[in-house]
DNA sequence: TTGACGTATGTAAACCTTTTCATCATTTGT
DNA sequence: ACAAATGATGAAAAGGTTTACATACGTCAA
């Protein structure tokens, strides 16, 4: 039907064919009630006949919004941020908005370029999954300026946002109390390295799962770097020592592959020599030998209730909720036993 | 230094505070050499003084674009497609371009979602990972209604639009090649189970291989899914019968790490026992045990290309290049070796 | 009958730029 | 010294909506 002209047809067009003024048009789109039911025919035939569809461009310049999100993420390859994606996604489209992807690659010079974007008001909202502020520490970097903001798996120090994430303590906790109760009494924390909020929380969980264990549990941490590289090297390092563990407690899954893959290589099986436990339950979790013991952390449930506290922020108006703590389920798969040694 | 009014300020601040008129101003900004020397300083002082960014909704409208470009995919949690978001998204942040992610789990309900953007003008171009146009095979779509088009990873069908990917065809033969190379003449072909342009082409490969080798090699295809769990599968259906394979090609790498895990389920090893080779190089493949022979599909570049010809096709507007086979590396690690039974 | 009110519609301003065209001053060519 | 060209600037239109305000028309109550 669409006549398809050279140009896509304007609210002028349809006004015209259908006899009425613009301002009737646009109030039989947005407000029907607002206009008579024999008025509400007539503009309805001449949108169908022209394939109207309003631009999207004068309306955002006229309502002073974009209906459009940008998702700030350090690295688009961390196994966690497709999971995450999919949620944001989802809410969005439900709730007419589009996601803009901001990959940062943790450069500040990648991140004054995504500036652009929220300075020219091409975006309503901002979603933060870097742990920091666009552009902070730089001199002036006027708070005023930035959209509404929700942070989503790792949260933002010294800054008042609404926070969604797994609930990294308590989780951590549990994974730990899991191998206790496996009878392991010498279990090695392998950590990120690094001291962000959710490494710290994540060890400060495993930490209190062996303070209130029965009798008194020492801890025990060696440093990865979060990646499989990292966990291999911790447990070579490990090997120099006359003492092992019985169980790793791995920051995160990466790193619990890279543990499992090193333990493989010396000879030594899992979970018959040790138990391995990582943190995430990314894709791959599953596929490899041992299928990996781990807690998932609810991505799709992130990504979702982020982008919810977001756009509820941006048409409501009422106070933002603080945070969501999520519950990380434990995924009980091949990788611990009892302890045996 | 920034004010921080309430409101952001707008040309017309920054022309009265320098004392020209808004002309002027866009012409400083987006001329330069068309104002005078001083005149010009007087407005970067004001700009700066006002903390001045143009609004980018009032740009787009009187200039008819949106520097905004959309990314339609089939599933986010594809491993493939956060290497290729990352090249999409580098060269289009370079070029001023934002990038819009549209997920359609495969969905015409969603697929129809996305269209809003299309119609309303809300983007200006896109790159379809799909290997369809949106809604294909409604009744109305009218192709002059799409923006200008790239297609990546999967061309499609029955449409004239630039095409970037990887040469599966050569790449295939490349690793049956290889597989032959290793005196393996009991080749099975592990396939996505679907007939879409990339499976085809990968089989076509396969095929091309056994059929160039020295002596007659026959073809030996069993079906997978194009996951894991297909391959599993695909392993378990192939133990019924009495003649095994020495080597197994598998469609892609989520394929092939099934494949070896239903091998060691069975007590094999690989490679002694079974050589195993997969396609794409997903980041895991590293790091399974052993580690996958694979052929890597160049997905940064695929990326940076496929945006690459899009922002060129809609800046420039000389005819764009036809399609880019990009060569894939045969990527030794640990899963193939030498032919034994 | 008249005044008030409610409903349906139209007019025009506002949103903020970019860009064409006109204006004016200054320089250049002859 | 005068016509023409060059260069810098401003005024205003255009881009497509939404919406506050004004207008017109009925209807209903008194």
């Amino acid at each position: 039907m669409s006549r398809s002209a050279d140009k896509p047809a304007t609210i002028e067009d349809v006004a015209k064919l259908a006899g009425v003024s613009i301002a009737t048009v646009s109030r039989a789109i947005r407000t029907p009630k607002k206009v008579a039911e024999s008025t509400r025919k007539k503009v309805t035939a001449a949108i169908a006949r022209t394939g109207y569809t309003a631009n999207a461009m004068a309306q955002n310049l006229r309502m002073k919004r974009s209906q459009m999100v940008m998702v700030l993420t350090q690295s688009i390859a961390d196994p966690n941020f497709p999971g995450i994606l999919i949620g944001l996604e989802r809410t969005a489209n439900e709730r007419g908005y589009g996601v803009l992807i901001g990959n940062t690659e943790g450069t500040i010079s990648l991140e004054e370029n995504h500036m652009r974007f929220l300075s020219s008001g091409m975006v309503d909202g901002l979603i933060l999954l870097t742990g920091h502020l666009p552009v902070a520490g730089r001199p002036q970097s006027p708070v005023s300026s930035f959209p509404p903001m929700v942070a989503a798996t790792c949260p933002v120090d010294h800054l008042d946002i609404p926070y969604v994430g797994t609930d990294d303590l308590a989780a951590s906790k549990m994974a730990t109390e899991y191998l206790i109760s496996l009878g392991h009494r010498k279990i090695c924390y392998v950590s990120s390295g690094s001291s962000d909020a959710v490494s710290d929380l994540r060890q400060a969980g495993y930490g209190r799962g062996l303070a209130e264990a029965a009798g008194s549990i020492p801890d025990w941490v060696i440093q990865g770097d979060g990646s499989s590289e990292g966990g291999r090297a911790a447990v070579e390092r490990l090997f120099i020592k006359d003492t092992l563990p019985t169980a790793f407690f791995c920051y995160n899954d990466d790193t619990a592959i890279g543990v499992i893959s090193a333990l493989q290589i010396r000879g030594y099986r899992v979970p018959e020599d040790f138990s391995v436990i990582g943190f995430d339950d990314i894709p791959f979790s599953n596929n490899i030998t041992p299928a990996l013991t781990t807690v998932r952390q609810p991505r799709n449930q992130i990504g979702e209730i982020a982008m919810g506290y977001l756009l509820d922020g941006l048409s409501g108006g009422d106070s933002p909720p603080g945070q969501s703590l999520l519950h990380g389920d434990l995924v009980v798969r091949e990788s611990c036993g009892p302890a045996s040694n």
